[in-house]
DNA sequence: ATTATCTATAGATCTATAGATAATGC
DNA sequence: ATTATCTATAGATCTATAGATAATGC
């Protein structure tokens, strides 16, 4: 099955050459406008023409535009959803393993081409095609909530203070909107130590060099 | 010019009798609706239905869609402003001062009828006709930013400390729309011991009831 | 005469499907 | 024969405007 460059009829556009992953250049295009402007108001034309392909064409690729929405919602989440799968079954402190969890999570959402953060904020996730995403969010939410649980919370305190530790998380792609400019290394760090200081943990250096430290052995 | 209570055609829904005021029917179908399913996906057509009288018939009310938005985000910031615009000015200690923003401003967000912070997440806030609101909430995390800076937050610190801070306050929305049936006051002040965590300082029960009496205070 | 609505509709979309077509692969 | 595209379009909207109409106010 080799990857022929030039299977199917050509583009019309002059992308012809270029047509290393149609289906990549779908959803890169739909990133850029689902975040810039939202779903309902991105036209599955405005997708295809910065794709390099005709309106119809995104359909040989995508059962519908809410798919598009999917893919770039599921290749979103999952990977801190892999980080935090690890870490909630760690042995280290707990707040140096939220902490790890929200760098590493605060730093795919301010590091991913596009802000595609913003994409969980859009209404369109209370769709019922998108209950899977909602579940794996939902997933990611409760390994914080079993590390702000771990971190000495009283349990009856630990909902709302998990509300408080993802909502802040999440917050960084309102401030990457606000502020494309961002210096998104600066704002992770200082991301992951908010997110201690809310269940009352003041982060010291040793904290953040043992969290690194946890981050780096997960990539083996 | 007494507000007579049937000056005009009536309308042809049932809803002749209780006209008492057609833009706040708009205002309050349309908070529901954009809040719910977002700009875009509200049509003119169902907040009419909702309001109780025809597509065409908002076209008195406001000059077009997108003004209904700016009144509904406009009454919605300004109270904060409001609340901000009187604390700043304060001479009590600033994290006292931060714990009541945030607590008077978390409340406004939380108990607002239909999750109005929701708002704030549309992406068509960016839009050019929008600008006036946009003003408005940067004025009011600017305010944030005076009390965080007054805190003790070095200077080099104090412009991401006030990002997060704004984003832990703003994020009651998504908490909320999540979750509909959260415990808003258990809420609001969780969020308000928040936000001054994010700024080190652990809150006591006394630095609590201070806010408490500076809130109090401000309505006379 | 003024006010607040209504009906009707122009003009501009937008999503998704049907069916044709131009490549490569066998 | 298979693949990936294209052209064309059906059918369903959606926003905003034009002009009529049914109340009250003077």
């Amino acid at each position: 099955m080799v990857k022929g460059a030039g299977v199917g009829r050509p583009r019309a556009s002059g992308a012809a050459a270029n047509r290393p992953d149609a289906r990549q250049a779908v959803l890169d295009a739909a990133g850029e406008l689902f975040t810039g402007a939202g779903y309902a108001a991105t036209t599955t034309r405005a997708i295809a023409e910065r794709a390099g392909l005709r309106q119809a064409s995104l359909y040989y690729h995508f059962p519908a535009k809410e798919d598009i929405l999917a893919a770039l919602l599921a290749e979103t989440v999952r990977p801190s959803l892999d980080v935090a799968a690890r870490l909630v079954a760690g042995s280290a402190a707990a707040a140096v393993r939220l902490w790890a969890l929200a760098y590493a999570d605060i730093g795919l959402l301010g590091g991913a081409r596009h802000n595609l953060g913003a994409l969980y904020l859009l209404p369109e996730v209370a769709s019922p095609n998108l209950a899977r995403f909602r579940a794996e969010r939902a997933d990611l939410k409760a390994a914080y909530g079993r590390l702000v649980a771990a971190s000495g919370i009283a349990a009856s305190a630990a909902g709302i203070r998990t509300d408080l530790v993802f909502g802040l998380v999440e917050s960084i792609a309102v401030i990457r909107r606000d502020d494309p400019g961002l210096d998104v290394e600066a704002h992770v760090r200082e991301g992951a130590d908010g997110v201690v200081r809310l269940v009352a943990v003041e982060p010291s250096e040793a904290l953040r060099n043992e969290a690194h430290a946890l981050l780096a052995s997960l990539t083996d």
